[in-house]
DNA sequence: AACTCACCCGAAAACGTTTTCGTGTTGAAA
DNA sequence: TTTCAACACGAAAACGTTTTCGGGTGAGTT
């Protein structure tokens, strides 16, 4: 086992100074070319690789970035990361990440943790439990000590910062624009409890269209879900006890859940009901009958997150206090669950 | 904007030496109780905590493990990730997260990216190139500097180190025995080519069941798919074109599309062709009809992994030549896919 | 012979910690 | 008064780099 050689144990070896050593294999012409290619041979053979903790603590940069997540085992989040990856990687950038499990206090400690020297700037997006508690200390804090963030998908207006977003309440207009176009008059809203940003934007989307294309709003046809894991439950009773004829979906996991319940009570998918969800994820696309959703681009998302942090970490001029906001378009992916016109 | 305090600025403001303050913060009975109080009320005031990057330097700890995986935008692979994080938050390490692509040169890159001081240790599944290549010479080097890997999922025998895997060899064979315990005769498998470790003993647990039955063995019912993006039409043709009452697919991906095939040609489910996947996913769990599979529990194993790794790296003894390997075990989740006795 | 100037290299500081060891001061015991 | 231990603190090394600056050597110029 022979441990990683440093530049000390090189210079001693060959008899000369650590920055002779250093400056050799930075190819240096205060270096003559006899000492280089002396040291350059000795270090490739001893397969010598600069310290990156050393570089790091010297130039006060570690090239990583971190990443604060609700949750990994989903499929949106995925495609963010791999976004962000690939992009970091590009530039010579590692990623940490960190899953706040949707709490607060997780989020808070896994900042702290990783806002001690151990990364360059961070990506993230908020827990439920930060968007419900509406504190944000932790974040302003880092963004105070200098730290660039870069927050996605579930943001907040309470802080100044780079963010990228899609139009969530565009983007649920248009879908259920679409449904009115088709023809739909009983649209029912299968969505989150309020405090969720999305969720919100998108049932604000639904209102809005509804009203547009003057329909009357039907409560009834509303369903907040707050418990998630059992949610199957009031999707089936909303199918069983509304007479409605297509349904909005805020996410991937309520579309699927209310398409088995209707397929389950035996009514046909688009004919008796059409769905469209949210999301595009690998629910939508192989669910039998496959999803019509919105599809929100999470490669694309953090792909343009890991730009703008890496631009403003590179960026000479401190660019404060001019923060952006990038749109990322979304389109509707038309499949089984609605009707072709 | 106030930047992070550190100990020299501490130590200048109050004026004592770096090492009063350090012991002080450190409750280091050295130092009078005047002093320590007066110190650590004012870090507290000014939020000091201990730069990561020095400590690390210093104690040639990082406490981050790097996993290197061939996607992320993968259930299984998100779920390890996730078990992996669990553990190594508990005790207090990072998670740095590398993907391969599947691609041998970016698994070679990463890891020599993070084997110079980023990380204490790695935790990783191969990619399909270094599967096909058999060449691990990046991961033989990183072992004989000491660092510690685990292996998960794709490993290799060619490599001594602590793995995690599951059986599959005998969960293929439970499977399939399975099906022919349910009175299944004409059974296809669904696999992918040889050289994906995984892939190829669970397709010797399908030829094994069916041997240990005394089924013949028709090559025509096992299709190997090369190209996953397009292995729809393969399968739709084995469908079409073979007689079989059943299929076993070695993951997720191609037991939905089976599905999805049969349905298009008006095939019902389970009545007509039984389906067992591989790998609970969350498209197995959502398909309609669900699919009965072989649960493959990527948090367990994550978990597992990261707490070996961990173990490892702080046992005292180097215990070297001592490897083990722990096999995670498996069940059969029975869903819609598969008829009831 | 004195001076200049490349040329080549080493010493040392710096990044932020921790820890060992040394040292000055104080009080009490001899 | 001397001696010695306990106490409180500081200096410095160490981790592995990079980089600035200063200095020594030799050759070439006046």
């Amino acid at each position: 086992m022979k441990r990683k050689v440093t530049l000390k144990q090189i210079a001693k070896e060959l008899d000369v100074s650590i920055s002779t050593v250093s400056k050799s294999l930075k190819d240096s012409p205060e270096i003559s070319e006899d000492t280089r290619l002396k040291v350059q041979a000795f270090a490739k053979l001893y397969n010598y690789k600069p310290n990156n903790i050393a570089l790091s603590l010297k130039n006060k940069k570690t090239k990583t970035i971190g990443i604060i997540i609700p949750e990994i085992v989903h499929h949106f989040f995925a495609t963010v990361i791999s976004g962000v990856e690939n992009v970091a990687n590009e530039h010579g950038y590692n990623v940490i990440v960190c899953l706040s499990d949707e709490s607060f206090d997780k989020e808070v400690i896994n900042m702290e943790m990783l806002a001690n020297g151990s990364i360059d700037g961070f990506i993230m997006s908020l827990s439920k439990e930060t968007q419900q508690k509406k504190d944000f200390h932790h974040i302003t804090e880092v963004i105070n000590q200098g730290m660039p963030v870069v927050m996605f998908d579930r943001v907040t207006n309470d802080i100044l910062c780079d963010k990228v977003i899609i139009d969530d309440n565009l983007s649920a207009i248009q879908a259920v624009q679409t449904l009115i176009d088709k023809g739909f008059k009983k649209i029912a809203l299968i969505t989150t409890v309020d405090y969720v940003s999305v969720g919100k934007l998108r049932t604000e989307g639904y209102l809005k269209a509804l009203k547009s294309n003057d329909i009357k709003i039907d409560e009834n046809l509303i369903l907040k879900i707050e418990d998630i894991e059992h949610c199957d439950e009031a999707i089936e009773n909303l199918i069983n006890t509304q007479k409605i004829d297509a349904i909005f979906a805020v996410n991937e996991l309520f579309a699927v859940t209310a398409i088995k319940s209707a397929l389950k009570i035996g009514l046909r998918i688009p004919e008796d009901i059409a769905v469209i969800g949210f999301t595009d994820g690998i629910i939508s696309k192989y669910s039998s009958p496959s999803i019509t959703t919105v599809s929100q681009n999470g490669i694309k998302m953090g792909g343009k997150a890991a730009k703008m942090l890496i631009d403003r970490l590179e960026s000479e001029e401190e660019d404060d206090e001019h923060y952006r906001t990038e749109v990322i378009e979304t389109h509707l992916v038309e499949r089984e669950s609605t009707p072709t016109l």
